[in-house]
DNA sequence: TAAACTTATAGGAATTTCCTATGGCTGGAA
DNA sequence: TTCCAGCCATAGGAAATTCCTATAAGTTTA
């Protein structure tokens, strides 16, 4: 079935009366009459526009041009095959390219994804683009990136769109953070919602989904939240927050991975909100993304049981081009 | 007739295809129905065992393995491509090579043809091959070398070889040679047959042709000749004879070459010897061959005409490996 | 929902490749 | 010299492949 071979019969004949220094040898060996090499090599000769064998007597020996030319030859066999062997490294995972697009939140929470991707399958090369929410469902819809994470409820828009698969990792419970110097790091009972109203604030800004998710539950029980600095990074913010007196609202898990910040809870507790993973679903599905989709639920699931925490900076892998 | 082209259709499709990102346009483009580009990208696919396009909705974009897997294309096509150029070289004379063997008379005599060969057409290399004037023919004959350059005449055995073409390039007179130290050095007058059987002489030995002309000379004027020192270098006798009271018998134009030498005809003169040009004529020749044999007869009528005669050491060409 | 557009499929036509049989030529053996 | 064995070329029909027309299935746009 698949044992079409691309490379060219007149080639592929060339190379071997070469190798044998006979059309019968060379016949005996590829498994055709010799009549086909000698048709072959006739049209090859009349395509170059030059004998590529010298044939006098009983001795076949190639010309100069064809010394010349069969190098060539080989070559561009040694191409096809090397061709092949690429691909099939693609299917194999040993090589290859995936492309994932994330928000500037969540690279905080799924960077521990991305390394156990990369060691898994060290061929595969990672490009991750940060980019906001909203451009994540086009740039996946037109194919610009392979997988998408989010954080928050993906695809709020007019299209369920079948044609997009979504996984969920886990859910994420937001919570005040606050740093070192502030009164309340370390404070264990829960905050009211009136509280929360009076902390002076360093939060994203309007452009990100997480900053509605708080405008909206501010809303809900009808206190204004009093922003003191507004940035699109949110790693500007924890700067902010770590050895001062402001404090933001980030999902728990960040603060666990950050050395000097404290979670506190509040009363009523903010809504929780899923992290998930999104890419095509339609068509070809390369194996680089169907094993990061493999990889990221076997994560989600050790995620949620075990736990691991390590305090760290911000993975670097998350600030690549 | 030679439109036909080696490259594969399912690669060229491939590329038209990606260059296209469309099977309608690329079919099109190629002047062939498109059906037949699915046919053939199907059966690449299936033969690589893996998809190269990513078809969906009306777009057409290459898999991660399809972009892998044209790169190895492209470049296989450019080997083709420049294997079709490089015989045309060849046949152009602006590649190639020749390999010429000669004997360690003839090179000093005809290095000035390869010199003239070499800037006339400097992409073709020059293989030279010095070896016993009988090896010659063998070589020729099994098509070890391309042509040869023989003194004396050739092919004395059995076989006229109707297979084997020789041109004459020039015929060439054997006379004593002495240096400046010689009493004789400078003379005119002929020397007697006589006289030169008193000569101490430096010949070449026995295996070479010229000494065998020089013998049958002697056999037929009823002396022997007075050898004081035999060698298988020409060179060496020529070292010997420039500073010493030695004497030799070389063409004639040997002397009028080499600095510090003089000729001395005899009486009855010696015979003249052909300088010719030998080479396959059956099957295949190639275009330097063709080349070679076109300049030689040029630069032997050149030759015989205005006889430009540079004194100088033996040309370094004759040395090369 | 219809119209426009794109790729896939099916089946027969056209082309290419292949095979068998044979011819011509060369080189070695009788 | 003559014959025979070995090798490549040629011819013509068989087999396989490629190609084309017609059409289906699907998506996008109006």
């Amino acid at each position: 079935m698949a044992g079409k071979r691309v490379f060219p019969r007149s080639l592929q004949y060339l190379l071997a009366i070469a190798e044998h220094g006979s059309f019968t040898r060379a016949a005996e060996a590829l498994r055709v009459s010799q009549p086909s090499l000698s048709q072959q090599i006739k049209q090859l000769e009349e395509s170059l526009q030059s004998p590529l064998f010298s044939r006098s007597g009983r001795t076949v020996r190639l010309t100069n041009a064809g010394e010349i030319y069969i190098r060539h030859a080989r070559r561009a066999r040694g191409e096809l095959e090397a061709g092949r062997r690429a691909v099939h490294d693609v299917q194999n995972l040993s090589r290859g390219s995936l492309r994932l697009g994330w928000t500037p939140i969540t690279d905080y929470l799924t960077c521990s994804l991305l390394e156990d991707f990369n060691s898994r399958y060290p061929g595969i090369t990672l490009k991750t683009l940060e980019m906001p929410q909203g451009d994540l469902e086009v740039a996946v819809a037109e194919d610009s990136i392979d997988v998408g994470i989010a954080f928050g409820k993906p695809f709020s828009g007019e299209s369920p769109s079948s044609e997009i698969q979504t996984d969920l990792l886990f859910e994420e419970t937001l919570c005040l953070a606050v740093g070192n110097a502030h009164p309340r790091a370390g404070q264990q009972v829960r905050m009211s919602v009136q509280e929360f109203g009076r902390e002076s604030l360093a939060l994203l800004n309007t452009n990100f989904a997480m900053r509605h998710h708080i405008d909206q539950y501010c809303l809900e029980h009808r206190i204004a939240p009093n922003v003191a600095i507004e940035s699109n990074s949110l790693n500007v913010i924890i700067e902010m927050i770590q050895f001062g007196p402001l404090a933001t609202v980030v999902p728990k898990s960040i603060v666990r991975t950050q050395c000097g910040l404290y979670s506190i809870n509040l009363s009523p507790e903010m809504p929780r909100k899923a992290i998930i993973l999104f890419y095509r679903n339609v068509g070809y599905m390369s194996p680089a993304v169907l094993a990061f989709s493999r990889l990221a639920s076997d994560w989600s699931v050790r995620r949620l049981t075990q736990t691991p925490i390590r305090k760290r900076r911000p993975c670097p892998l998350a600030e690549a081009p």
